[in-house]
DNA sequence: CTCTTATATTAGAATTATTCTAATATAGGG
DNA sequence: CCCTATATTAGAATAATTCTAATATAAGAG
């Protein structure tokens, strides 16, 4: 827990508790929030902090590289603070997004034409699918 | 050029003029223009049209599989009327964005925890990269 | 410990993509 | 040619994100 604080006292980051409160929230989180997801956990605590904080905070992580933004909602920006490479899965029926650690690098080989027009420095693969939850609801539907 | 229409009319998708000047600028296009693209181009040669036909075509179109839409660019919706599957690389300086005609869904295998907790339905692939225009230019930074 | 200041926080406004609304127009079948 | 289900439209509404400018504070220097 505490060892947040001393990890990104190096990197320049001032620590506010406000970002203290948003790091400890990502720390570990699975869940791939969104920034409200973040600013309605954190107000718990800090019931003034602003949402241009939120936004703030993880434009800063995400440029020192300790957070990602994850594109696959086309309704909001997601964060994931695992920064190691991986992929997800997500439930096309609830938006549930889950993580997929398998580095497929070597398998995704571009065509010519393409490495003739673009150098390459990274992949990710969105998966799609029904989760468990959602695979029941449907069932009980028919 | 006609065809288009003949296409559309069995789908039964109403076919008025504004639908089928957004169906031709779709057709065969390569670019993966957003919205505000479309609108653009067909305000041309229909000024009055409104944002919401637009709108309203492309969802249309969607739900009836004859368009994509790409969730690549985080601050907007991208279209695509190549609807066999297919992946993406994205340029990561100017955005532009280049289609991949591969298949790597047989080599795109997920861990059988993952498979326990979703049924997969499909896969897309985003690469990353720099295109040859933004290599020069930095290159001439440096 | 206190001072200083570069940086962070804040409320609220601004911006922007997308959706909604409700009035009007029209495609296309009969 | 008529009818009506469906499409178009202007503009308002919504919602995510960014911006602004005033105030507060973290943390290094002394
Ligand atoms: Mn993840
Ligand atoms: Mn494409
Ligand atoms: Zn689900
Ligand atoms: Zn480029």
């Amino acid at each position: 827990m505490e060892n947040i604080i001393s990890k990104y006292k190096d990197k320049g980051i001032r620590l506010t508790p406000q970002r203290i409160a948003i790091l400890k929230f990502l720390e570990g989180n699975t869940d791939h929030p969104a920034a409200e997801d973040i600013y309605r956990k954190v107000r718990r605590r800090y019931p003034t902090i602003s949402f241009a904080t939120v936004y703030n905070t993880l434009q800063t992580l995400t440029e020192k590289g300790d957070l990602l933004e994850i594109t696959i909602d086309p309704t909001r920006r997601h964060y994931d603070p695992n920064t190691t490479p991986h992929h997800h899965i997500v439930c096309t029926d609830c938006n549930e997004i889950m993580d997929v650690f398998v580095d497929y690098s070597d398998v995704l080989t571009l065509p010519s034409h393409v490495l003739r027009e673009f150098k390459p420095v990274g992949n990710h693969v969105d998966f799609y699918g029904v989760c468990r939850k959602c695979q029941k609801k449907k069932g009980g539907e028919n």
